[in-house]
DNA sequence: AGCACA
């Protein structure tokens, strides 16, 4: 074992050193992406009887999105998507590109760069819920004690985390704000308080993910990493069913059951680069898992690969 | 990058 011993305090992601002035949340947020920068994906593939929310759904897990829009004035519709940076915007772009949107309709989605950016009219059309992106909570907090209340929120400052979930961050996301500058009263929100958090965060290279569902993929944990340490932190968060560590050669991956897609989507957003004392790796990445949870890789012929008939659910 | 389980 190198390093002879993991001293709880032994960090392997030493954060820059915190400029002791921390700005609180700036009210106007002066580096905002450039007003004329291109940051919305196009939309078409669309299904004639797509739901707003349906297109939200699916988008609201990717990194950078803001808001999304469909307009149905045109013969299919066509959806916008708004995302806090070009960059995000075209990553999402090529992870949407032919996606199958419908199962039952077989309908690919096409993405392009939009023309222009996509206004988003305050209180209107679909915009991100939750506390996305950069707004997540990244608290100092200790989660080793499992089952601690998640601290009252605590302003303090980011450490520079590289990755906001995902893609190739080749620079910190710029602190977007996602109020525009005016103020908006914090109003209950579909996000459930906030969840404890693992104490630190490191950057993550996430270029492949595949599709939302509701059992993700740990990667990145390391060798030797605690599995109760590992349960520890998840097994707290909304909607947690279960968890299954896999250890391998020089590697150990995890795989963990949610309720729903939904606790499944705001744990890869949250604790998305999560380091872990043990894993002397820099943060784990999250995924969506390829299958399911208790789904067979190798189903034959799509029948009878439930052992007592009881229906599941494609989440 | 590494995707199991019945």
């Amino acid at each position: 074992m190198a390093g002879a011993g993991m001293h709880p305090y032994h960090q392997q992601w030493v954060p820059p050193p915190a400029p002791a002035v921390a700005p609180p949340v700036p009210v106007d947020t002066p580096n905002r992406p450039p007003a004329d920068e291109i940051r919305t994906v196009f939309i078409t593939g669309l299904p004639g009887d797509v739901k707003e929310r349906e297109l939200h759904n699916l988008l609201r897990w990717l990194p950078g999105f803001e808001a999304s829009q469909i307009n149905f004035k045109a013969e299919q519709p066509m959806g916008f998507a708004l995302f806090s940076t070009a960059q995000h915007a075209m990553a999402a772009k090529d992870a949407l590109q032919d996606l199958e949107f419908d199962v039952e309709t077989k309908s690919a989605l096409h993405t392009e760069m939009a023309k222009k950016n996509l206004f988003v009219k305050r209180g209107v059309a679909s915009e991100s819920s939750s506390i996305d992106q950069s707004k997540r909570l990244r608290t100092g907090g200790d989660y080793t004690h499992a089952g601690y209340a998640a601290p009252p929120f605590h302003p303090q400052p980011t450490p520079v985390w590289g990755n906001p979930g995902g893609y190739i961050a080749p620079h910190p996301p710029p602190p977007y704000d996602p109020y525009g500058g005016y103020q908006v009263p914090q109003v209950a929100m579909t996000t459930p308080p906030p969840l404890p958090a693992s104490s630190r965060y490191a950057p993550v290279q996430n270029n492949k993910d595949n599709p939302p569902c509701n059992t993700l993929f740990i990667g990145n944990l390391g060798e030797n990493v605690n599995e109760e340490e590992v349960r520890g932190l998840f097994s707290v968060q909304p909607g947690f069913k279960q968890m299954k560590i896999l250890r391998q050669e020089r590697n150990t991956v995890c795989f963990i059951e949610f309720e729903d897609l939904n606790s499944a989507t705001t744990v890869h957003q949250n604790l998305q680069g999560a380091v872990l004392t043990s894993s002397g790796r820099g943060g784990m990445r999250i995924q969506f898992s390829k299958n399911p949870f208790g789904r067979r890789k190798d189903f034959i012929n799509g029948a009878a690969s439930e052992p007592n008939g009881a229906p599941t659910y494609q989440q």
